[in-house]
DNA sequence: TTGACTTTTATGTTCATGCTTAATATTTTA
DNA sequence: TAAAATATTAAGCATGAACATAAAAGTCAA
């Protein structure tokens, strides 16, 4: 079962080693749900290591989201071992270009106005204030391929006032100009208008997966966009 | 902006201290997109720190995607730092309880069959063998929550052959009966057939984000599920 | 030029030790 | 008895030093 596969002899476990054996303990409920573990010191002692050791490998299982650790309370196992799954959330054009397509882009309606009352939903706290509406195409191979509804903060990004919007995705010019430090991010299935199928190509009322991204910089509201995938992406997750 | 509230006092950081300072040069472009780093033990010295310290903070940032590292090769800044989502896939009695609501689970239908081709789609290599099919609901304060097409493999966990599945899930039979040490998730948007329809008491061809999950402990398989969730369910990430 | 070997190098891992800190138990005080 | 002060505990953090390892660069020969 590939469980002494982390160490490098026998005598010497390596913290993956470590994590992997009480990881085993957990799934054979030698450490059932709910139950503490030994101190970090004991289990060291048994296993021949440095405490070092098994906090690398106790901190592998609290990102996995199968333990708990508390100070001074101790390590426990969760009761309901998290499922927690990560998505890459891809950049457009080179997840395009990756399928072996060329990608292109379509500018459909540019304007500065007040955004909605369930895009400011978004925003927390930020003053309402006019921001620059952007609704563009992402094309592969000439044909649509993702459309996005897209929010920009003139505030904290003066600069995209002066950006040709027709030439450049507002997408890759953040990308390239402006970085985030937080990002929003909320996912959940559409049924398409007739005028976002008419732009995407695709039947109406089809279901489509809408991913709503909100980034910040240092507080500052950035960007709102929210974006239409075609009804067969699928979203894989790397567990 | 923070970047000084990870030190304990300015000449002792610590290794958020570190990394925010890092991450700040990221963002200022002091070290930009596709530069590479200065070793550890450069910065270790820069920060008055041991390189032990540099590394911990090294390793949050190349676990939030912004930075790669290679042995030998060294540091850089991803040229396009990922973002990568992460969802908490709920233990479904769990967040129905937690909204307040009565839990309730219901059978639709339950057979043993050949699963069908986009079924074994999830399963690799696994042999192709008949398996136990199990359609259910989950119903909070009685009303349909989320709609259940799982197949199970009753070779792996034999024991689901004795299990009255109209009394408890099969979801909830195998959260304390059966872990599983890999999950293979898939997330799509689905226009309900108008059976998922009358089951989930939805209109008819509403567009609903479908989770589809395949489970594995040691390599063997345990179950395929799609659970598709009612139209107005939203997926929140936690960055 | 190509392929096989060797050296170099920056990150990766482990260790022993000491201190810090938050949470919990215990004791004291009102 | 309840609230406040205090002690204890187990995880969290930092250090310096040593060794491991994979990948890159360099060397050499066919």
């Amino acid at each position: 079962m590939g469980n002494e596969s982390h160490s490098r002899n026998s005598s010497q476990p390596t913290w993956m080693g470590v994590r992997d054996a009480i990881h085993t303990r957990i799934l054979r409920r030698d450490y059932g749900p709910g139950a503490r573990l030994p101190r970090d010191e004991e289990l060291a002692g048994e296993f021949g290591c440095a405490r070092t050791t098994v906090q690398r490998a106790m901190r592998d299982l609290q990102d996995r989201g199968l333990i708990e650790r508390r100070r001074k309370g101790g390590t426990w196992v969760r009761h309901h071992p998290l499922t927690r799954a990560t998505f890459e959330i891809p950049v457009i054009r080179q997840e395009v270009e990756e399928k072996g397509c060329t990608y292109g882009y379509q500018l459909v309606h540019q304007a500065v106005a007040m955004p909605p009352l369930e895009v400011q939903a978004n925003f927390g706290n930020w003053p309402t204030e006019p921001m620059l509406q952007v609704q563009a195409l992402h094309l592969a191979d000439h044909r649509p391929y993702m459309y996005e509804d897209r929010w920009l903060c003139l505030q904290t990004v003066p600069a995209l006032g002066t950006v040709d919007l027709s030439r450049q995705s507002a997408n890759e010019w953040l990308v390239h100009h402006q970085h985030y430090d937080r990002c929003d991010l909320r996912l959940y299935a559409h049924k398409v208008t007739a005028h976002e199928a008419g732009l995407m190509g695709v039947a109406s009322a089809e279901a489509v997966l809408v991913l709503e991204r909100t980034t910040w910089i240092e507080s500052r509201l950035i960007t709102s966009v929210r974006t239409l995938t075609r009804p067969d992406y699928q979203l894989l997750a790397t567990t």
